[in-house]
DNA sequence: CAGGATTTGTGAAATTTATCACAAGGAATA
DNA sequence: TATTCCTTGTGATAAATTTCACAAATCCTG
């Protein structure tokens, strides 16, 4: 179990185990092979062997890995054996989207506070949460205790937004605003680029002259 | 312009020179340096030079590079100055809020059709568009002759989905699906994966003790 | 219990990606 | 025009990531 450094790509690839662990195990098996792992995920089979082996030796040569045991110290690994109380700011089409996406519910994450800064907004209740304005993010987060917030507003005010939590002392941000959020370095920023992706899809399709 | 191997990783890139500078055109300036561009988007000022490299020559040394000629450059070379028709598959929240979502029509991805195999909302308008089942998928697509496919259904329904997008002739797939979808390999998939975003802040916060 | 069949964990090699460092080109100023 | 200041494009180097290949460990079967 070596701390040394983990490859963030490895670390990236932690979720796509859990998750194809979860099938598996769902799907009564209880053994699994690094090469069946490998092609579920459409990666290498020494990678996949490598990416476990930074976090401990799981495997059985001649058997392969304990399908529910790998869940688990995957889960407990990544942190997410608790439930982890979350902050939404944006109530809009993807913030609401979002409220009511049961995948993050059923990892733990919950959406304990909202806010927006739509005056039309706020007060109104969505999901049995009331729609707090944002300039009271900071003390209400510090006075919940949360660490985590997912920013779902458009890049201007997102920054502003970003700061907010960060006085009210949160660790992490998981942002859907297309910009590079300006953050003390004790905070995690980690981007989800919706545009980018289907750009990418255009970019390659493109090269082969297919649109 | 070599077309010979260009990094993925540039590619990826690509879309956020092109954000920045929108950005950059958009306060009134003409020319931007690679250091610049480097620091607005948190590289290395030689990287920024050798992706754009891989594409052309397009910098004047002791100026810089000129923001709205690079701008429309890298617009066209990933195919974004001509309308984009797309197909959405799961009208959900994540699928409405995407119907909604300004940023797609923005960049020329103008969803013309939308899919669910819910008979509850197949034939309700949403957005001006009326909701067809899933299982004309296919005929429609190659009707209005679609080439890119959004899906947000669960995992359970996407691999199908994805079958009659591929049937009707489907070159690129944005899945927000958890699962590695099977396609030939003329269909480009990118996968975006919500949850294991958020599962890898937790990881990062976890390491550090501060969850 | 022996022998064959698997599969792990892991050094070494290969590949990919990022950074350094600098010659050469152009701008700006006097 | 000469000089100074920047900045590009790029070869060389470094770092990160992936793949190969195999000894050692364990399972399974007769």
């Amino acid at each position: 179990m070596e701390n040394y450094k983990i490859p963030k790509k490895s670390v990236e690839r932690l979720s796509i185990y859990k998750r194809i662990l979860k099938g598996i195990m769902d799907a009564g098996f209880t053994t699994v092979s690094s090469r069946e792992l490998a092609e579920m995920a459409g990666l290498n089979s020494a990678q996949v062997r490598k990416d476990l082996v930074y976090f401990g030796q799981f495997g059985t040569p001649g058997m392969g890995y304990h399908v529910s045991i790998l869940h688990r110290t995957i889960t407990k690994i990544m942190g997410l054996h608790k439930k982890i109380p979350v902050a939404l700011i944006g109530v809009g089409n993807l913030g609401q989207a979002l409220l009511s996406y049961q995948g993050f519910k059923e990892r733990g994450f919950i959406i304990e506070s909202i806010f927006d800064n739509d005056r039309e907004k706020v007060g109104k209740i969505k999901n049995g949460l009331k729609i707090m304005d944002e300039r009271n993010i900071s003390i209400e987060i510090k006075k919940k205790n949360i660490r985590v917030g997912i920013i779902t507003i458009p890049s201007s005010a997102a920054q502003s937004a970003a700061n907010k939590l960060i006085k009210g002392g949160i660790k992490g941000i998981l942002n859907f605003a297309p910009i590079e959020l300006k953050v003390p370095s004790r905070t995690t920023v980690v981007n989800v680029a919706l545009c980018e992706k289907l750009e990418m899809l255009s970019y390659y399709l493109s090269k082969r002259k297919l649109l």
